[in-house]
DNA sequence: TATTGTTATACTCTATAACTATA
DNA sequence: TATAGTTATAGAGTATAACAATA
């Protein structure tokens, strides 16, 4: 019987991961765009424009689902597709105006949840959460 | 144009743990439960017999999808549901020799990719996500 | 009546496999 | 042929609304 072993970091990280990530998507009901679509426009903002494939790799999702997440964004005016310089089959990922205003919304609409629970910690908590967040994104590949 | 925003604590950390949730998800393909399932039966094993809405609670999630989580794990043998003392409507949820068996495989196998992540840390960044996890799991309500 | 839990239904997120179009 | 992207399909994860059983 094993009973009560004492929880490993990668136990307890994986389990705070988790539970935070479902209190993240609870957030979004009213959201223009969804917990992953904001993570990809996020990207695009911050890294200019990219084609599906290198979006897709850089959000560690793969393709397919790359294709679905833009449906809906491009549904939804927040980006368009330029033709791709030299190839064809790609195109050029682009923030529209609509686009933009939604990442800068996010910052003061949807994230209002985590930054109140944020403002409640002191600010040693918030250097360490700082911190883990640079390591957590490396761990993860981004 | 919002032109670069330097994004904040809250937006990074999001989507820190968005890209790390992902990739443990995607780590479970041949595991005996899926990721949500571990989390309850974690939960279960850290505080023994629940009910189901306790246990709902707990996780943070709203009872229709405990009761299918549980639907799970109860046809794979990994819990059993006894009867509640004084109430009718509820039961007690208990784990079975193959629940702890499964949790104990857990930390040998399921949270390997993690566990080679975090050994690729020195131990200054170790000991961040060590705070940052409980920090997070306060955060989170868990 | 109020509460606990389940059933019905629907949407998001993600993947693999198969296909199309271009290189 | 090889590569970029899409379509088809399926399963996990979650929610709200409606229902059944018990308190």
């Amino acid at each position: 019987m094993p009973e009560m072993l004492a929880p490993t970091l990668a136990s307890r990280l994986r389990l705070a991961v988790v539970r935070l990530n479902r209190r993240l998507r609870a957030q979004r009901v009213h959201a223009p765009v969804t917990l992953s679509q904001a993570s990809a426009l996020s990207t695009l903002h911050g890294r200019g424009p990219l084609t599906p494939g290198e979006l897709a790799a850089a959000e560690r999702v793969q393709p397919p689902t790359m294709t679905r997440l833009l449906a809906g964004l491009e549904e939804a005016g927040l980006l368009t597709r330029g033709p791709h310089p030299s190839d064809g089959r790609q195109c050029l990922l682009e923030l529209t105006d609509a686009g933009r205003a939604v990442i800068a919304a996010e910052v003061g609409a949807r994230e209002r949840w985590l930054e109140r629970r944020l403002a409640e910690l002191d600010a040693g908590e918030r250097a360490v959460l700082d911190r883990a967040a640079a390591i957590i994104d490396r761990m993860a590949g981004a």
